[in-house]
RNA sequence: GCGCCCGUAGCUCAGUGGACAGAGCGUUGGCCUCCGGAGCCAAAGGCCGCAGGUUCAAAUCCUGCCGGGCGUACCA
């Protein structure tokens, strides 16, 4: 048994057999201080609160009724809090847990028949991934990775944008581009896309091309904006796979269109009133409901906005059948959501059906100083270009390393550094640290141990103890980290093992040493379990060697 | 102006209302013939932005300020 639920099940026995009713939820934490034992907990303060009694003295009544339960080498009431030292073999009844479980450990199953979508990237076609969208790629993919370990049936999907005035710019930039290249003057729009990436496709469109589109119409906007999205399109498939993200579907704002699910969203806000049309237009009454503005449905050229779009879009989400809609945007579509938001609720979808994973920009610190990323302004950190650089597991566990909500900034320089200094060789060499070690033992013929015959007794260093105390959050964090949209916690959970780990082998000798020796292996296997699994999670590799 | 996010060690950041606030980097001082040194140990370093409030208990919840980011489009 895992020791939380260890504990909370002899506190749930105790307050039982002093007569009290269990709360529904007993709270159990980790000890913040050695001398606090390995849990405690706050259950007397609960129990107060209804009975009337001091904490300290329901504390104290709990403890004596407590301290012959055989997990536990100590009971003992601080206060209000019952504090619990527990015996060594109820922490080694962890480590043979986490090895019989295997695959599974770290699994849960409150998914099962149920299928979640994490719709995430969704960039427009204008450019290249830049380092902006490495954050919400990691993320998503990420978040995806850890619904599917909590028993979901998890889609990753991409919303590609190819529609309207954004994709018009593009191709009006890259036909300024292409007679660039032809030797006109003709320049990119001030309010067009200026990267060089642009420049180099005009050049090669000039030498397809020769001089065939001399002049801006109709037609060459339609064959430069196909042209555009597709070449473009390449160059995002390219960013993906360097940092190896895939995605399971491909939904075009253009197939929502087709299929008159814009009509039918809008027709549906119409009918429950939520639309009122002014200086020929239609809009949401988003400010009846204490939003800050009124956004435009439907301009009055009779075109339908983003806005309008991503409504009917998230309608199509509910036909396909989804339990659970991720969507993973960045602070700058805050209002957005919250139009979204309040349409599904007029529309009378359940509440919780779409949750959005919010995220913060990233600035890139390296020798320029700070800087923000602009695809528009041509500024930017190809996604691929870094990959090259740095290695995709470095710039994938570096985005996911901080809360979403928080600001990042990602320090070139430590990405660069290969030394245990960087966070993430310094997980990954503890993972090809006990990787070797079980080479070298297989040199030296000894078998790895086996779970049902071994004795875990000598494991009574506090650092193996507490090593395994640590493993034996690992499923907590997975289902937190999933629920919270909190990759960063797994992040700090598998530093923290490697921080337990790497002192202990430096200290500690596994091989040659009789007994020990197939303890020691067996915990090590089982950090090496936990190790990988995380990293694999976080979409890192976890090297046999390095 | 209004809405959302952030403010914690020199830097980058953790911290589901609980006990004396943590990690990595950086700084300083030690150690290292041994299974992978791409190390190990230790120290210094803090009015948790400010002020009120709720609570037995606040970095955490509420209110008001201050500072930064993003948004506030018939862009996406």
């Amino acid at each position: 048994m895992r020791l939380e639920d260890l504990v909370r099940a002899s506190v749930a026995e105790a307050v039982t057999a002093r007569g009290w009713t269990v709360p529904a939820e007993i709270p159990v934490d980790r000890a913040a201080r050695p001398e606090h034992g390995d849990l405690t907990t706050r259950v007397a303060f609960h129990l107060s609160r209804e009975f009337g009694a001091p904490p300290a003295e329901i504390a104290a009544r709990l403890a004596s009724e407590l301290a012959a339960h055989p997990p536990f080498a100590k009971v003992e009431p601080v206060g209000g809090f019952v504090n619990f030292t527990l015996r060594p073999e109820a922490v080694h009844d962890v480590l043979r847990k986490i090895l019989a479980d295997g695959e599974a450990y770290g699994r849960g199953d409150e998914g099962r028949g149920k299928a979640v979508q994490v719709e995430f990237v969704s960039s427009n076609p204008t450019g290249p991934l830049t380092i902006g969208h490495l954050r919400q790629a990691a993320l998503g993919d990420v978040v995806a990775e850890l619904y599917s370990r909590l028993g979901w049936r998890s889609i990753r999907e991409y919303y590609l944008n190819d529609e309207g005035r954004q994709m018009d710019l593009l191709a009006r930039s890259l036909w300024a581009r292409y007679r660039q290249a032809c030797g006109d003057d003709q320049p990119v729009p001030a309010d067009g896309y200026h990267g060089e990436y642009l420049a180099a496709l005009g050049e090669e469109l000039a030498r397809a091309w020769g001089d065939r589109y001399p002049g801006w119409d109709e037609s060459t906007r339609a064959v430069f904006r196909e042209e555009a999205v597709a070449r473009v399109m390449a160059m995002i498939h390219e960013d993906l796979d360097a940092i190896g993200v895939r995605f399971d579907v491909w939904t075009r704002e253009g197939d929502l269109h087709r299929r008159g699910l814009v009509q039918e969203a809008l027709g549906e806000l119409q009918r429950r009133g939520a639309v009122y049309e002014k200086d020929g237009a239609l809009w949401l009454a988003s400010t009846k409901h204490g939003l800050s503005r009124d956004p435009v449905l439907i301009r009055s050229d009779g075109t339908p906005t983003y806005t309008m779009v991503d409504i009917a879009y998230h309608l199509e989400k509910r036909e396909r059948g989804f339990d659970l809609v991720i969507d993973v945007q960045g602070a700058d579509h805050v209002d957005e959501q919250q139009q979204v938001l309040l349409a599904l609720k007029i529309l009378g979808f359940p509440g919780g059906f779409l949750r959005y994973c919010l995220h913060q920009f990233v600035t890139v610190k390296g020798e320029e100083g700070i800087q923000r990323m602009s695809t528009r302004a041509g500024r930017f950190l190809r996604l691929k270009d870094l990959v090259v650089e740095v290695g995709r597991d470095v710039a994938r566990y570096f985005m996911v390393r901080r809360k979403p909500q928080s600001h990042l900034v990602f320090d070139l320089a430590l990405a660069r550094n290969t030394s245990m200094e960087n966070p993430v060789y310094y997980v990954q060499y503890a993972h090809t640290r006990i990787a070797s070690l079980f080479r070298e033992a297989e040199r030296e013929g000894i078998a790895p141990p086996d779970l049902r015959t071994v004795d875990l007794s000598p494991l009574t260093d506090p650092c193996e103890l507490a090593l395994i105390k640590e493993l034996d959050r690992f499923p907590d964090v997975v289902r937190i980290a999933a629920h919270e949209f909190a990759p960063h916690l797994l992040c700090e959970h598998v530093e923290s093992v490697s921080g337990l780990f790497h002192p202990y082998y430096a200290r500690v000798r596994v091989l040659g040493q009789g007994p020990v020796t197939a303890a020691r292996l067996t915990l090590l296997a089982a950090v090496r379990h936990v190790l990988a699994e995380g990293l694999t999670i976080l979409g890192v590799s976890a090297p046999e060697e390095m």
